[in-house]
DNA sequence: TTAGTGACTGTAG
DNA sequence: GCTACAGCCACTA
């Protein structure tokens, strides 16, 4: 069995750490496909099919701008879940957005 | 099988 | 700074 495209995002974004965000496009070039931002997207939105906790709230556009919360259950579950690890949000906007930002290391 | 769509980003004007 | 377009890969109908 080989890594999809979708299993190199979960795997990223599970490293994510408690507090801190990431980017699309990060991750994306992280894996291997800069341009495929989209698909990181696409993949968090599956992320709700896995077994394991997928932290996609911690994943914003370039711009910190919660895009995605729409695709949760409830459309402030996504600011409340990083609110509640200390992240400050205003109108979908991440404040301090550069400072949280989380770059995946190479294991 | 083909066509359409999507939680995005970088480049160009 | 903004708008417009192309590229990327996987999934669904």
């Amino acid at each position: 069995m080989e890594a999809g495209f979708f299993d190199k995002v979960f795997d990223v974004v599970r490293q994510i750490p408690h507090g801190r965000i990431s980017t699309y496009g990060t991750i994306a070039k992280h894996i291997g496909s800069p341009k495929a931002a989209r698909m990181v997207g696409w993949a968090l939105n599956k992320s709700s099919t896995e077994k394991e906790f997928v932290p996609a709230h911690r994943v914003v556009n370039r711009k910190g701008l919660l895009t995605g919360k729409r695709h949760f259950a409830n459309q402030n579950t996504m600011r409340e879940m990083l609110e509640s690890e200390g992240v400050i949000i205003i109108e979908d906007q991440i404040q301090n957005f550069e400072e949280l930002l989380w770059y995946p290391s190479l294991n």
